[in-house]
DNA sequence: CTGTTAGCGCGTTCAG
DNA sequence: CTGAACGCGCTAACAG
């Protein structure tokens, strides 16, 4: 078995190669880069020694000479959280495709600070940061005051971003939905009220309404967390209303799931009783019982137009902005608040 | 509005901290390093330049300098899979713990070569494998060839890795529980037939049939992947028979979700007609109706214990092998055989 | 087309 | 306790 080498025994550098071949090493360096043109002969006998030695260049000599690490940095709250992850998988893709690596820092259990500082010790290029979905608010002062002007920053999914959602879009598609179902009682669960992407979707929520000729101004919104039990939670208050809305739009679709399930513990079939609409599309959201009506938000889309952001500021654009639409999957858990429809 | 700067104007060197503190390079890099003693009047003088300078050691000097990166590579067919995600947040925990960057690489839709090679040009202290679960066997060839001998490898999650599940026990679990519900047909639903991972399983299933007093060593598996489609494909091939089980295990909770939708299409109740018990124990298995009753694999465990192994790798260990006990949850989708116990 | 010469920013001896 | 000097592995002008 070959022992790993700790240090020490390091493979060769671009010396060894240029002597192997008998040539400098700015020639090595020009076939490895194809910096400048090499006389064919030449750059074979370097090819070869490459080759023989198993020479693999340093990308941190590179790094340091060319002062420039193709490296970016990730900030997430939780790879748990299905939404981040999924973000962060755009995020890693775009990457690849534009030879950048990239560093992987959870911000949910500890200051982000020390990422921070450890991202701008190791000169990355960039960093992209996710915001916790989908409270995230205010554009992360931490972030800009250690970073700002030292490195270009995106921020992505939350209000504020550079690169979001169309929340607004996010609300009216739901509600108009339900609208068209036939409901007329609508209310939105979950979320704190104070966050802006809440406010938004709460503004597409009543522009629906409006626009369906129904009352508006005043949607019925309980806040909350975003997760299961929030979603049990918030349906639990609601139920005790006399005048329980039938059509229910989640911040997410965990909460939904939550909502789901205290539907089902009150014998309230979904969607004969209850209509429910997520929001984000998890690709759990089908395994839900009923399938989960949601609207789709664009999550690992949103990583990659992150990266191409951040590309676009390394190169000295001026930060821009881009919003993405999202989109209605219509599945089982909406119908028409009689239930006439049923099967 | 502050300027990104992209390059050139970089921040404050040591020498620049040097000169401003009227000390030399290597005092500067004592007191940054806690190498050897300084004396306090010209400790403070150097920490009182480093806090007017904003100086910041370059990680990528000291790498070269050093000739060791504190960075791992984290290899993980997909962050949306929440399995893979949860391997990924407990390594980046644990690596941080370690002070250790970790290098993100998705390797489903690539080749993982190219990330292997980026690696080690980046002089990665060692690499951390997540399998593809639950089929990834083998002890990945590719990454031994590319890496071995160059760096510390460990592959966590399938049946070969140095950490991974007892995956007989989870057999053992799942099957003991059915069994002690009164099942007495068992299935076992989805993975390839030739996976370590899934033999092993199907040892533990037979195992607990055997202590059972039952029939054995011919437990019924079918076959196939392990994800949602693949769930509701195998319980329809399984419903067509005419000594259809009434206890099923399968590979992992996504595909027991399918088995749920496929039941709940064909009218079968469960837990009353039909018990299933995943694998995995991911964040939305509760979230399923009936919430499902699954073997828990300690995955971001799993994924601290593949740092762990790393870092005691890399200073020099031999390899050692860790197996973690996973663990029943008992939730809504099992039950008696006949529905006696219905509320 | 090719070799020489400077650094990149820092750790690390080795003399004071 | 401190400073000078060398080198990590490579890129980037410059001269040929």
């Amino acid at each position: 078995m070959v022992r790993p080498v700790t240090a020490g025994t390091r493979g060769a550098s671009i010396r060894d190669v240029a002597r192997a071949a008998g040539v400098s090493i700015s020639t090595v360096s020009r076939v490895v880069n194809g910096t400048a043109p090499v006389a064919p002969a030449t750059r074979e006998r370097v090819e070869a020694a490459i080759e023989a030695l198993g020479y693999r260049p340093s990308a941190i000599a590179r790094q340091l000479a060319s002062r420039s690490s193709g490296t970016v940095g990730l900030l997430v709250p939780h790879l748990s959280d299905p939404a981040c992850a999924m973000v962060a998988e755009g995020v890693e893709a775009a990457a690849r495709a534009r030879k950048l690596s990239v560093i992987l820092c959870q911000t949910g259990s500890c200051g982000e600070a020390e990422h921070l500082v450890r991202l701008a010790e190791l000169r990355v290029a960039g960093v992209v940061v996710v915001a916790s979905e989908p409270d995230g608010e205010e554009p992360r002062d931490g972030c800009y005051r250690t970073l700002a002007g030292e490195v270009p920053l995106v921020l992505a999914g939350t209000g504020a971003g550079a690169v979001r959602v169309d929340e607004r879009e996010a609300g009216y598609l739901a509600a108009g939905h339900l609208l068209e179902l036939g409901h007329e009682k609508l209310a939105f669960l979950g979320g704190s009220a104070g966050s802006t992407v809440v406010r938004r979707r709460l503004e597409g929520i009543e522009r629906a309404l409006r626009e369906a000729g129904m009352e508006y101004g005043s949607t019925l919104h309980l806040p909350g967390g975003s997760g299961f039990e929030d979603g049990r939670a918030a349906f639990g208050r609601l139920a005790r209303r006399e005048d329980r809305p039938t059509g229910l739009v989640c911040v997410s679709d965990l909460l939904a799931a939550g909502v789901l399930r205290a539907a089902a513990e009150m014998d309230l079939g979904v969607p004969e009783d209850l209509s429910v609409v997520g929001i984000d599309d998890v690709s759990l959201s089908r395994c839900f019982s009923p399938p989960l009506t949601t609207v789709a938000r664009p999550l690992r889309e949103l990583g990659r137009l992150a990266v191409e952001e951040l590309v676009a500021l390394m190169a000295g654009s001026e930060p821009g902005t881009c919003e993405l639409k999202p989109e209605l999957v219509v599945r089982g858990s909406t119908g028409p608040p009689d239930g006439r429809e049923e099967g």
